[in-house]
DNA sequence: CTGTTAGCGCCTTCAG
DNA sequence: CTGAAGGCGCTAACAG
């Protein structure tokens, strides 16, 4: 067991100077006045003596921490390291440290992330929703002591909470519709958990963007899965079985595209000519796999770094209104679901 | 400004109860006999008044935070969000949790986060060094402490310091034979800054290889770079433009490699027939571009753990001898080496 | 098994 | 401009 040095505090500072503690605090805090020759001697000492200040004590006396929680389901996933950097970004240039928890697609682990954070006195909660989350009772919990929460990404189905996401209805709507005005019509679309909104809303786009151009929704040509990548080899297998196949497919991230495009291809299908794809994020991959993958790009860092100032602005400001921020996406059409004649 | 409602408190509780404090407090650690009625009516009281237990009070009181600081140079990377992942896991399981620091690659953000972690009175702290650091005085004032320091993947130059990386040296060793047992006789090396220890070793390696094959070393088929993705782009300029083209590229990172050889490949060479590719990281897009990239595999979530339970084991363990771990790794053969005839 | 007491280190009135 | 005093909420002796 190591054991710690015992730590130099501003008593001992103010032993060595013969000065009252009370004038080290002000002196090291900075923003009281204090004599500029004694605040220089303080400065001097508590360098020297290797001061560095209890955030604890601190803390504890001033009822703030100046940490932020986050609770993500992952974080090995390109989309979720993009939007921490952009949280992380944000927070760190306010001054706020971020203390991350991974609920592993787990509504338990999230419980339990929740309340861990609440005894850590976070002063601000971020939350993506695990997979299969329809409860937000937990949060609540937090909200009713004043600890402001602020969903990304996946947010609650009920819009009655702070969130920063995307229009994911029309981003599916833009992309079957864009899929469908290249002449294909029996479109796969594989997806997932619909208790998820970003799922959820992205079928109901797909499935108006048919309607809209008079194809008959048929339930066949919808795939639910649980986002495993390895669902894509799978979903090839699947689509290989099929009697009558579909002209493309049209998943909810390109992670799962592009395996299962990578999977058809081994078996002689050809990508678009045969089947045709598009996926959903814009990972790094879909513009380096061949063919390139026709995707919804939308920009990771900069939801985080916009869910953090909600975040922000909530612990400031007088107003207390909601944020029901829509952040933008863009259609990236690629060789994949590109006719060819 | 959200005003918080003011907590609940052992205190609140112990007047309910009209009990004392100290034994609402032991019985809500639970390790200390308290008549089992009274405990459950502490418990019944406390989830009744909605209590959640003040780290800081208890951190202060105990001077331990069951906090591990994490600095890396950035979290939207492959590698460094799996590590991630397993520190998250590893922590969590042992009651601990993380905050986290982005360096961007600047030794004075790095130090600042060191500072910050220090205030924060974390009990431990894991570091992946930023790019072009050769300092690690800001660390010693921590181990100086008493707060042990594990540094994963980027370490220190001189392995004083306890630390979980792969053998990067034999690594790239065996990587540069087997191109050279493919038939590859000049073979371009793109590196990074060789004031971090992956990229030197990595580069060392290299350059026994040739060595031990009677290749003479030419110091114009080394290429060094910021690790930029864009300079993928820049590299296949270069290469488009020497006298003597190599017949090989091995990149110390996939991203490199993948958007060099696209690059490349645009401009009408083939892969591997001209010019062979060879990676490191195994990042996803390797398997998945075509050629499929031949690459260094090492599991980042296992070296997250590892780190972590070095960590955690100096925190408890009374031993304290150094920990210099070295992971495995293993070469994946893939298309874009292998020569055809 | 339970209560009393005394801080952990810091900040913030209130006096001077 | 500075000092004294009290308390943030919790825990760890020390007594009963």
């Amino acid at each position: 067991m190591i054991k710690k040095a015992k730590q130099v505090t501003i008593y001992d500072i103010a032993k060595t100077l013969n000065i009252s503690a009370a004038t080290v605090s002000r002196a090291l805090t900075g923003n009281v006045d204090v004599k500029s020759d004694t605040r220089e001697k303080i400065l001097n000492a508590a360098s020297n003596m290797g001061y560095s200040s209890n955030n604890f004590a601190s803390n504890l006396r001033k009822k703030q921490s100046k940490m932020i929680g986050v609770i993500v389901h992952r974080l090995n996933s390109h989309f979720l390291a993009e939007t921490l950097a952009g949280i992380e970004k944000s927070l760190n240039m306010a001054g706020y440290h971020m203390i991350i928890s991974q609920s592993h697609e787990s509504v338990a682990a999230e419980i339990k992330a929740t309340k861990a954070m609440l005894k850590n006195r976070v002063d601000g909660l971020l939350v993506s929703l695990c997979y299969d989350n329809d409860t937000t009772r937990h949060f609540d919990e937090l909200i009713n002591q004043g600890v402001p929460v602020v969903f990304f990404d996946r947010t609650p189905i009920n819009g009655e909470y702070d969130h920063v996401k995307i229009d994911n209805f029309k981003a599916a709507y833009e992309m079957t519709m864009h899929l469908i005005r290249q002449g294909y019509k029996r479109i796969l679309h594989i997806t997932a958990s619909q208790r998820r909104d970003v799922y959820a809303d992205r079928l109901a786009g797909y499935k108006q963007a048919l309607q809209d151009s008079n194809i008959a929704f048929n339930k066949d040509l919808v795939l639910v899965t649980d986002l495993n990548p390895e669902y894509g080899v799978e979903a090839a297998n699947y689509i290989m079985n099929m009697k009558a196949r579909p002209d493309a497919v049209f998943t909810v991230n390109d992670f799962l595209a592009v395996t299962c495009m990578k999977a058809l291809q081994k078996m002689g299908i050809s990508v678009p000519r045969d089947i045709a794809f598009a996926g959903f994020n814009n990972d790094p991959i879909s513009k380096l796999v061949t063919p390139s993958l026709t995707t919804v790009n939308y920009d990771g860092v900069k939801i985080g770094q916009l869910a953090a100032r909600t975040l922000l602005n909530k612990l400031t400001e007088k107003i207390n209104a909601k944020s029901n921020i829509v952040m933008a996406h863009e259609l990236v059409v690629r060789e994949s679901s590109v006719k060819k004649n």
